[in-house]
DNA sequence: TACTATATAAAAGTATACAATATTCGCCTA
DNA sequence: TAGGCGAATATTGTATACTTTTATATAGTA
């Protein structure tokens, strides 16, 4: 069975629907629709970091042509979510525990600026507080349910409001192509602590936020993504996986 | 004449040659070239912000067919160096003075987290140093021929050159990724202020950087970056130049 | 046996052709 | 005359066909 198989393209997400306005529709065109099955395949272990991806496959397995797979994979390896090397081949970009020390210095540097700057604009109130509490909640209900995939869902989603607040949309979109390749690393392996523990952070992190110090801020950040999954042997699990998943292969 | 008119394939530019290792020479496939291309003439104002980009008439002056020049703007899509609405059309995306402070604050959080990543390497010594101050004689060299465009490559190349030796790809892609947009916006404008006082703040940078120190090498860039480009009126240029451009297509 | 060269196959790169969608402009109607 | 409907056109989205490059396997030679 080849890296690639069972994959399949998810039908559009409902856009979210906004108190304030219509959110505007847009048609979503295939190659974004592969970009997302790919990432999603990646973030369940379908395709495994360092494997080959190769494009009539894929295009076979999701039902479309090659053009709009090739489309996606040039934009997933201009996000580093791939890596390609012309004629030869793409691979899902291999996962060390180098580059994940690259993504989470990179992310807090996102994160922490974003923070600091919604505390600038002044937007550590309500109802920005009480929604971001909102998630926390969620979070807590996920952790209780022992609902690992919806838990990172809301974890995610937290970082991802808290950023929204900055109200800058280059950084927004930096933040999104990290959080890809995070969910894809996550994925992988469980959390480095437990659900209840992160839930705590999320609490502690907000309050802080309300306090409106960028120091704090940026300390309690770090600390929170960085303890995160350094601790994993992320390559360990990687070959664990690759064996299993060689193992299912050959039944 | 429309906006694409006279774009050109350039030639790739010939790899740096290493002391130590031979670079793996990639072939270039005609997608890299057409963004080079791309870039280049927005650099160059062929193409203004907010400028429909029409796949088929880039295709047909390129000389190439529509396949690698649809793959390009997908990758600047995700770049956000061009905007998309599918069936709709592709545009240079608008360069707006919020979308440049939001770059400008991207920007100085990566060169900020590399610089310190670097001086906590203990890079900020020799041969490091050195580097970094001819280049800066470079920049003295250029500003003193009045080469604006050899300047501003001098002037990236610095900050290129801190960047890297933050060891940190996810950040060095990251910031390439924000160069090519700043590229664009500064090949529309003159620069803010004289290039002998941006030679002399680059002198400063490096003299902050050697001495390690945090917290000035964050103020330090803050101050740099933040303002080049803040007192010009963006808008207003882009629109003279969409009138001369106008005129110079009537004729 | 080991190494090289050649042929064959697989996969990426590219070009052309077709389908779907949006915009534009003219015409009709109220 | 203003507004809306609809056909024609332009442009993007997608599929198929062809070319070039790389990798593999096989045969030949030292």
């Amino acid at each position: 069975m080849s890296a690639t198989d069972r994959l399949h393209l998810i039908a559009a997400s409902a856009p979210e629907v906004s108190s304030t306005a219509f959110v505007k529709l847009q048609p979503r065109t295939l190659a974004h629709q592969v970009i997302d099955a790919l990432v999603a395949g990646a973030a369940e272990g379908l395709i495994l970091p360092g494997d080959r991806i190769i494009e009539t496959e894929l295009a076979l397995q999701l039902g479309v042509s090659r053009v709009p797979v090739r489309e996606a994979l040039r934009v997933l390896e201009s996000q580093g979510v791939v890596v390609n090397e012309p004629y030869k081949g793409i691979r899902l970009t291999p996962v060390t525990p180098e580059r994940i020390d690259w993504l989470i210095e990179v992310r807090v540097a996102l994160e922490t600026t974003a923070a600091n700057r919604a505390i600038a604009r002044g937007l550590n109130i309500e109802p920005h507080l009480g929604s971001l509490g909102a998630i926390v909640e969620d979070m807590q209900d996920k952790a209780a349910r022992n609902d690992v995939f919806g838990f990172a869902t809301a974890d995610t989603n937290f970082h991802r409001a808290l950023c929204a607040l900055a109200g800058n949309t280059v950084l927004t979109d930096m933040w999104e192509m990290l959080a890809r390749q995070m969910t894809i690393i996550f994925g992988l392996s469980t959390l480095g602590k437990p659900m209840s523990a992160i839930v705590e952070e999320h609490r502690r992190m907000l309050e802080v936020f309300r306090s409106g110090d960028p120091v704090d801020m940026a300390r309690e950040i770090n600390d929170h993504i960085d303890v995160q999954i350094h601790k994993v042997d992320i390559e360990k699990i990687v070959a664990q996986r690759r064996s299993q998943a060689d193992q299912a292969a050959s039944l």
